[in-house]
DNA sequence: TTTAGGG
DNA sequence: CCCTAAA
């Protein structure tokens, strides 16, 4: 708790960036103390985080681990990073690209090393990456005999230690908070001098049950400040956010920020797997940091519920071409579509076989926040751009997702392959059971699912899915409900759209949402009235319609 | 278990 | 998509 509400502070209280990064610090101080009862040498700042805490708190609501809350989270990694940064200028690792190149590396390496505990060469990377780490904040000997601990939660992956990260969801994905507070740590010694040896040592510790999710700075920015622009910012004042003229940082940050904001919205829904390579990552990154238009960023969710964690990896600049291709490919997809359903979208762009693409719920999330409610889920289906695997069964709903992903069976639909991705295939291996559990609509299944309500109604529909979806067992009844829920609300919002034909409108929607075929908004709209969806009587009963 | 409804 | 409540 402390931690959120101390990025609470940064996160609000721009204004006051002095006194509240200066508060942040201390309380990362404050964290070890409380964490270690050493470290004397703060408390006195302690005492004047207190108060700060106070206020701070009644602002950020419930950060529960839900996926669907994505930017709680992510407001909280911006204030944490954007403080740190703020906080120390001109020392900030990120200022340099031989740090930034460290940092990320590093990053990655933890990432990928807890990530796929199986991976050695992970693991040999995030011990060179420790190494470095270690040596580079020159604390390595001083630390040798401490950094034991830290060190070996890094290489188990062991997430043992949150019991001082009461503020997130309790999701215990160590590796988030590790990474991130590795950075703090970083940043914090290099910066204050004075700082203890322990007092590292201290924060890799017991940082690594604290959920933090590393990203960056994007979908700060975004989460942060325009969101109702989100599109519209990109080019005109990218840097209108960090309003706070910072130093040399700010600049690059603000560039990519501005490319990535840009095609988000496309990139959605491109999911593949968390990244196995970490080798490759490492040099890959090293190259492309080089180039200081590229940014590699990891955003990790943690959802509790869902008993599993995703990785995006991205990289800046295979960003655009991958998009494009994506674009292109929804329009042949369309076509393919009826030919294999279930087919699965590849990504012919070479660099896919490096490269991880995949965006997270928090990216609608971001889009219906900027248009006012925008139910693009069922504009979806229309493009088929589905990459999504179904992933960790083992608390979701066992039963209903029959497709344990084993590492071999790529699942059902194997036969619908076109574009013959076979990194990608390989990829999926690694890291089947990073696979978040989502699957795009075809627009067949859409169909289908609109047969069935047309012959079943609504409220039946366990029916619907045996009958009309018993071959894909990915989809349970309560999908189809859901499903129709959304293509309730699309349905209706093109409908206004082609009523009210607003250019304006328009033009975001068609961002937001690849519009469903008319003749099928035809028939939900017909069904609609029809079948009512929630299927009340008047005084308020539900029927359940006996057939 | 299935539906409904909310997040 | 996920969760919970209610039936």
């Amino acid at each position: 708790m402390n931690e959120k509400s101390c990025i609470q502070c940064c996160l609000f209280g721009n204004d006051q960036e002095e006194n509240l990064n200066k508060k942040f610090a201390t309380m990362k101080c404050q964290r070890v103390k409380v964490d270690e009862s050493f470290v004397p040498s703060v408390e006195g700042k302690a005492v004047e985080v207190q108060p700060l805490l106070a206020e701070s708190k009644p602002d950020h609501t419930s950060i529960d681990g839900d996926a669907w809350k994505h930017l709680d989270i992510e407001d909280f990694s911006y204030g944490f990073e954007y403080g740190l940064k703020r906080n120390y200028g001109g020392l900030d690792c990120n200022t340099t690209q031989g740090q930034d190149e460290l940092e990320f590396g590093v990053l990655d390496g933890l990432l990928d090393e807890v990530d796929e505990v199986d991976d050695i060469h992970a693991a040999n990377d995030i011990s060179r990456a420790c190494e470095e780490f270690l040596l580079d904040v020159e604390l390595a000997e001083k630390i040798s005999d401490l950094d034991c601990a830290p060190l070996g939660r890094l290489h188990f992956g062991d997430s043992s230690s949150e019991s001082q990260s009461p503020g997130f969801s309790g999701s215990s994905n160590g590796v988030h908070g590790l990474s991130e507070s590795s950075i703090a740590v970083v940043t914090d010694s290099e910066c204050k001098i004075g700082v203890e040896n322990k007092t590292v040592k201290c924060e890799l510790n017991d940082s690594s049950g604290d959920n933090w999710d590393y990203q960056a700075p994007e979908n700060v920015f975004t989460t942060t400040h325009d969101l109702e622009n989100l599109d519209e910012v990109d080019d005109a004042k990218p840097e209108s956010g960090m309003s706070s003229d910072d130093n040399a940082k700010k600049p690059v940050q603000a560039s990519n920020l501005r490319q990535k904001r840009f095609r988000k919205p496309t990139l959605r829904y491109i999911e593949e797997f968390s990244v196995p390579k970490s080798r490759h990552a490492m040099e890959r990154q090293k190259n492309l940091t080089a180039d200081s238009r590229v940014i590699s960023l990891t955003i990790r969710s943690h959802d509790e519920h869902l008993g599993g964690s995703v990785t995006l990896t991205k990289e800046e600049s295979l960003s655009e071409i991958i998009t494009q291709e994506t674009l292109d490919d929804d329009e042949k997809l369309s076509d393919l579509k009826s030919k294999c359903i279930n087919r699965r979208q590849k990504f012919p762009s070479p660099a896919s076989k490096d490269k991880c693409l995949k965006t997270e719920s928090h990216n609608e999330l971001n889009l219906v926040r900027g248009f006012k409610s925008v139910p693009r889920e069922g504009s979806f289906t229309g493009t088929s751009t589905q990459a999504s695997f179904e992933s960790c069964p083992q608390r979701g709903r066992p039963k209903k997702r029959p497709y344990v992903p084993v590492p071999e069976s790529d699942n059902e639909d194997a036969a619908s392959e076109s574009e013959g991705d076979n990194a990608k295939r390989r990829k999926s291996k690694k890291s089947a059971d990073r696979r978040k559990h989502q699957r795009m609509w075809t627009l067949s299944e859409v169909m289908k699912l609109i047969d069935g309500i047309a012959q079943y109604g609504t409220g039946r529909w366990t029916d619907i899915k045996k009958l009309l979806f018993s071959s894909s067992a990915y989809r349970t009844p309560v999908d189809l409900r859901d499903k129709w829920r959304n293509l309730l609300r699309a349905s209706s919002v093109q409908k206004q759209k082609l009523k009210q034909n607003k250019k304006e409108v328009d033009q975001k929607l068609k961002h937001a949402m690849r519009p469903l075929p008319k003749s099928v908004i035809c028939r939900i709209l017909e069904l609609a009235t029809v079948h009512p969806y929630p299927r009340f009587t008047p005084g308020g009963r539900y029927i359940r319609r006996k057939n």
